[in-house]
DNA sequence: GTTCCTGCAAAAGCTTTGCAGAAGA
DNA sequence: TCTTCTGCAAAGCTTTTGCAGGAAC
């Protein structure tokens, strides 16, 4: 299913969550900038158009979602936790220099290793660290 | 070379790191708990001989240490800061139920895609999550 | 004697919690 | 009306910083 604001929506409906008006502006927003946002991105940009919006509303609403399994949390480096509203397994890259966040896919399935065929696996995360080619070219 | 206390000892000392007795304790802990642990466990293990240690200290050290490039600082997830003596490449799985970090080979170079091919890569993460083969045989 | 290290206390940053008022059904 | 949500303020954690005393050379 795509992961259009409408579906998202109607996936919480179904599972009797109640849609307020700042919970819904989260959601779209999430949808329209998947570039991974920490709360004080969604916030200082939500603010704009809601002066009202507190960052402990943005808190609660993003571990619901997660709750409900429409957003995944993203620890890509200490102290700042991001959310990502494509749930899927893809690989994230996260340049040093502009710090801007690369989604990449990967399928790491067939390299798991032996010594873990017993584990059950929830989620694989795969993390790089670096220069994009574009900050590359203007250094 | 080994990942032995005398070998690290002899690179700080290349380095010109001081060598101090609460940093000497600090790198003989994590060369012999390779565990993957967090600031609060070397505190409290340490301690015990060490009563007048400080995590200041223990921070001060790690970030030295992680400058010198004999650390890797692992963010496993959200708020845990780890420390790890094995600089080397490779996945990490955590339990969700006993909480304990398992090292696993991994070796991802070959599935890096096509469209980072101008990218610099600095360090690769690779970050499971689930439950371990001993938890879910005692469940 | 000079330099650097340690460790207490305070500060800083992110996230959670308590709670009264507001919104929604 | 009754339940749930919002948002302020305060608390909780982890990590960093300021600084005086102390250790090392």
């Amino acid at each position: 299913m795509k992961l259009t604001f409408e579906n998202l929506k109607q996936e919480l409906k179904e599972k009797n969550v109640s849609l307020s008006h700042q919970r819904l502006k989260i959601l779209e927003y999430l949808v329209q900038n998947r570039c991974h946002p920490t709360v004080e991105q969604i916030y200082s940009d939500l603010q704009k158009d809601m002066p009202t919006l507190s960052k402990t509303t943005i808190y609660n609403t993003l571990r619901m979602l997660e709750k409900a399994g429409l957003v995944k949390v993203i620890t890509i480096e200490d102290k700042e936790t991001r959310y990502d509203i494509d749930t899927k397994d893809h690989g994230h890259f996260k340049c040093e220099s502009c710090g801007n966040i690369f989604d990449f896919p990967i399928d790491i399935d067939p390299l798991i290793p032996e010594e873990l065929s017993e584990f059950k696996i929830f989620s694989k995360d795969v993390y790089f660290n670096g220069i994009c080619a574009r900050c590359l070219d203007i250094a």
